[in-house]
RNA sequence: UGUACAACCUUAUAGC
């Protein structure tokens, strides 16, 4: 059985979904009986892939041959369906779970309120955290994060800012470095500056180290404004401070040059980090940014011949 | 020796 759910994890982080499978079914039409570990993986295995129906077949296996699901088979469930927008089965898996006997821990109620939250049901979102026992509460930061970014995305920012201010003072969790990157980004998206502003001076006065989270999302709405000089002053500050651009980093400059009709200084940009022994590959989004900045400015050769060396250095077109 | 990357943040686009 070891071997199993070993050979089956593999399988997945591998991206081979089918091996997977036929190792599961080859074994155990060879007799060997999973145990709760192998099941788990399984599930876990589809979920991430967003493949539920996969995961609620093996689920159903596990109930015809009555092994017990656990937390953890509960938390894969919630969070796949989560994750893929169906509140309605999170919902029936909550429900079972309960009914199994099975107390909600701090990661089943962090999907729930996901779920919940992409269905704007705010309120409900709520009443569930308040379900939660104290000692749940302070260890909830990933819950009330969600939470809080769930408001954010609806625009809800003064009730995202009520939640930041009750996680500490009511439910003593404190805010991690995530829960101001996430309200820093509603703040600048909102275009609440001065509050992204003293938020982004909070952080270091609170003691938290800014993340590379951190930078991007105030790079990203320093382009988003059209404000190169600040823009170009944090990514020297970035660079001070130790930390190095990522894909998302670049893609956004990139895509900022584009947007300026500078189709030309974006290319350069692209050439001059992936090039000459620097360690970024530009990926699909980096691509398809350029080839749309050069169809407003340079002829659709240039732009064929990206595509071109795009699939030529093994990116496929999404 | 097996679920131990079970949950939370940041980037583009078209179509519907």
């Amino acid at each position: 059985v070891h071997t199993l759910s070993s050979l089956v994890k593999g399988c997945f982080v591998t991206g081979k979904t089918l091996d997977a499978l036929d190792f599961w079914n080859g074994l155990v039409r060879e007799g060997v009986e999973p145990n709760i570990v192998a099941y788990n993986t399984m599930i876990q295995g589809f979920c991430s892939y967003g493949n539920m129906e996969g995961a609620l077949s093996v689920f159903s296996h596990m109930e015809e041959t009555w092994h017990s699901p656990n937390i953890r088979t509960y938390c894969s469930l919630i969070n796949g369906f989560a994750k893929a927008g169906s509140l309605e089965d999170a919902a029936d898996i909550w429900n079972k779970m309960l009914t199994n006997g099975c107390c909600p821990n701090v990661v089943a109620y962090t999907s729930m309120v996901q779920a919940l939250c992409k269905h704007l049901k705010f309120k409900e979102a709520h009443f569930l955290i308040e379900n939660m026992s104290k000692g749940q509460c302070s260890e909830a930061v990933p819950t009330f994060n969600a939470f809080i970014k769930g408001l954010c995305e609806a625009g809800r920012l003064d009730w995202a800012e009520k939640v930041f201010r009750e996680m500490e003072q009511r439910y003593r969790c404190s805010p991690n470095i995530v829960t101001y990157n996430e309200l820093l980004d509603g703040f600048l998206k909102g275009n609440r500056t001065k509050e992204a502003y003293d938020l982004s001076q909070e952080i270091s006065i609170r003691g938290l180290e800014w993340s590379l989270s951190t930078y991007n999302t105030l790079l990203h709405g320093f382009c988003r404004s059209g404000l190169p000089g600040p823009a170009l002053q944090l990514t020297g500050k970035m660079l001070v401070d130790g930390k190095s651009p990522d894909s998302i980093t670049y893609n956004m400059i990139i895509f900022a040059y584009c947007k300026q009709g500078k189709a030309d200084i974006a290319t350069r940009m692209l050439d001059l980090v992936s090039c000459g022994g620097r360690n970024w590959q530009p990926d699909v989004i980096s691509y398809t940014n350029l080839m749309w900045g050069l169809c407003n400015s340079s002829g659709i050769d240039e732009v064929v011949a990206l595509l071109e060396r795009m699939i030529s250095e093994g990116i496929l077109p999404n």
